[in-house]
DNA sequence: GAGGGTTCTCAACGCGATGTCGAAAATAGG
DNA sequence: CCTATTTTCGACATCGCGTTGAGAACCCTC
């Protein structure tokens, strides 16, 4: 099996590698990964179409690497609610909107890769461990809220795995319609949205 | 172009449409869309593979033309909820009943279809006129709970995208996961959930 | 600065799926 | 039975993927 890919000091190697995974970033926000060959994401990075198999297995192993490396970043975006006390709207609100911005230049081709029909295993198991490990960090979250005597209704790992969904297509309808939403409005929204959904009443709001 | 299929009266090749149709429903039940060659979509309907272009002219064609058909079935699925007054919870629930029913059979490559990354023209067309339709009928729902007094503190086609959203994700990953739920506490869990995301409270919970 | 191992590159090949064409077979009507 | 339309299929051309084996470039060490 080929794509070993460099092991030794950052040599020519490396360099190539990050211009195929910078290449195929670039190339996947304009268009969608299907219609993206191996052979222009080589071009682009400066070699020839073989040589890509040096470095990858396959369209969908640069793939989960790139998700691996956009999705290292985003693992803070909602630490501070996660690690919050009480309802803390301000603190989900930015991490809301710490998410959409993600979203709103890499959205699309991060939904495509995480909503593929038939993932290879590369795929499915980066997507595996980011799912689990967000609906984790979100479960305990909500436990700790219910051990604080807020109310919770459901089981927690249902209602983690319900408020990433929602946040995950709601971003993704923006990405699509970019011009149906306020920014402001929909994260306030959208705040509101999980907060009921969490816990039945927002603070300072009209629900009773 | 070829597929224009038969136009005069029902003789043999309406039969071999059909059967497309039917052959192609039960493969895709089993198997990613995109594994499923037109070689064997051919053969599985009894012609060889270059017939079937005389009927449709793409493998997403066979999809857009079944999505059709079955989402032509399911539009009444949520009509008694929606059509309903107040919150109603039974008949919300029996609704999602009914979808997850669906969903069961027919969830897997529905969702490929509608969440692929780039849908041919026919698939786009069928897909942006159902979440046009399904959103409207909800937020029609929701605007109508707004003037009777209840409170919904967002958008109503904002609300209604989430709902449709989050009934689709639940299902999907039902679908994915068929032995991590029990249908009953599911079903019991998303009608709450969607109460309390739309309305805050559920009647005769313990929100507050 | 020659040798030798490793790292890297690429042209050529084989494969499988798609879509097109034109000729032939089935079918229906007069 | 003869003819026109509908239906079927074999052969071809194309495209993208992944492999292979030969060799160029690089980097050490002596």
């Amino acid at each position: 099996m080929p794509a070993t890919g460099s092991r030794r000091g950052p040599t020519k190697g490396d360099q190539r590698e990050r211009a195929l995974l910078d290449a195929a970033r670039a190339l996947f926000r304009k268009r969608p990964i299907s219609q993206v060959t191996i052979d222009e994401l080589a071009n682009a990075a400066g070699i020839a179409r073989s040589g890509f198999y040096f470095y990858f297995e396959s369209k969908q192993a640069v793939l989960a690497a790139l998700c691996d490396q956009v999705l290292g970043e985003s693992d803070r975006e909602m630490a501070e609610w996660l690690a919050s006390d009480g309802l803390d709207r301000g603190a989900l609100r930015r991490g809301l909107a710490r998410s959409l911005a993600r979203w709103r230049v890499d959205g699309g081709w991060l939904r495509e890769a995480f909503v593929a029909p038939d993932p290879g295993p590369e795929i499915l198991e980066v997507r595996e461990r980011v799912v689990a490990d967000g609906c984790s960090a979100f479960s305990q979250r909500i436990e700790r809220d219910a051990r604080a005597g807020r109310t919770v209704s459901a089981p927690p790992e249902l209602l983690a795995s319900m408020v990433i969904n929602l946040r995950s297509m709601v971003f993704a309808d923006v990405f699509a319609r970019p011009d149906a939403y306020v920014e402001d409005e929909l994260l306030d929204a959208l705040s509101d949205a999980i907060l009921r959904l969490l816990y039945g009443v927002v603070p300072g709001s009209d629900a009773g």
